[in-house]
DNA sequence: TTGCTTGTCTAGCGATGCTAGGATCGAGTC
DNA sequence: GACTCGATCCTAGCATCGCTAGACAAGCAA
């Protein structure tokens, strides 16, 4: 049995690698850059080896999506924990969420962008998708106001966070007044 | 003189055909299944020719882009035009650009999503980004409130739109709940 | 008629995601 | 310790992608 389950950890552990490898790669010259030739050489195995852990590239964009979404809500969960009233804890919000999607664009491609092959906002969806949204959930349902639905109101701010995220690193918005933009976005969405 | 005339007539033709042959099967198949190959069989031509207009798929694309923006623009002022009140004015605005992105998906990314090879946010931007941007900023501009840049307030409330445009159409948002949504984003960030 | 430019097509290059089929290695049995 | 056999991995290849070189034909000028 104890041979079963080395074989077993070597696997899983060549499992992270490739993942891990294909995050590097990807934050390093783009997704485009991450063909299954290129993964493999850096892995240092064949290509077929790719495809005996997952079905194809698009399953691979997904297990860095889910990783990423993990570490996305502790950075959004961090950097709301120590901070005092409701304004500031979701305006500390939204800087952390646009810090991680500059910070991590290949990675936040995977998790909202591309095609990763996930379920969203259903039964089935992964757990730190539903995680990462709840992280949300947490600090913008304090400031949904009356009569308004946390779920909506959350829903809502993430999509305009999620707007600015990807105007400003695709180019299509100048990226100087990204604080004014938070700000502005703060004070009049959210009640409190 | 007539001689070349009537070559550029049927150069210029030949182009359009192009962008409205690349636009049709994207709407239909998804740009993935506009290929050179694809479009030149559908337009009745070798794949070089598509070169002898544009330097490659790119180009297309941002053809594409830049026809969907002033068709964009149009909408959004046709909507918003006979329209009393400014409040009801940005509600129809909202409306007419989710519609336009639910209604040319294709359309929408090559503008908004795709790498068109296009400048945006520059003096070099083409005209008709610039009027997509300036169609918007004629609305919004009147509901930015004391003290707010309008061109900032448009650049907020175009970015909520495109966040939940995108993340609707590619299924992390339940697509229900769209109007409601609009009713939020126009309530608390319009200042009448 | 002859020569030349202009336009188009056939064929092919390197790269992509993915897979079939053979080789190799090592665990378990006698 | 030798052997069998299944698991594991790699070589080689398929179809397709964007893009281009070079051959070929059509039509204008001399």
């Amino acid at each position: 049995m104890s041979v079963q389950e080395r074989k077993q950890r070597e696997r899983a552990e060549r499992e992270r690698l490739i993942v891990a490898t294909a995050r590097e790669l990807a934050e390093q010259q783009g997704w485009d850059a991450v063909t299954t030739r290129q993964l493999a050489e850096r892995i240092e195995y064949s290509q077929p080896v790719l495809y005996s852990h997952f079905r194809g590239k698009r399953e691979i964009i997904g297990a860095v999506a889910l990783q990423g979404a993990t570490e996305m809500a502790a950075a959004v969960r961090a950097a709301t924990a120590a901070v005092d009233g409701p304004r500031e804890r979701v305006a500390a919000l939204a800087r952390a969420y646009l810090d991680f999607a500059a910070r991590n664009p290949a990675v936040y491609d995977a998790i909202f962008q591309l095609d990763g092959g996930l379920a969203y906002a259903q039964e089935d969806t992964p757990e730190p998708l539903k995680d990462a949204f709840a992280a949300l959930l947490e600090c913008l349902g304090e400031v949904a106001g009356d009569g308004v639905d946390p779920g909506l109101f959350t829903e809502v701010f993430w999509a305009s966070l999620h707007g600015v995220a990807t105007l400003t690193r695709s180019g299509r918005l100048p990226p100087e007044y990204t604080e004014r933009r938070v700000e502005l976005l703060v004070d009049r969405l959210a009640v409190v």
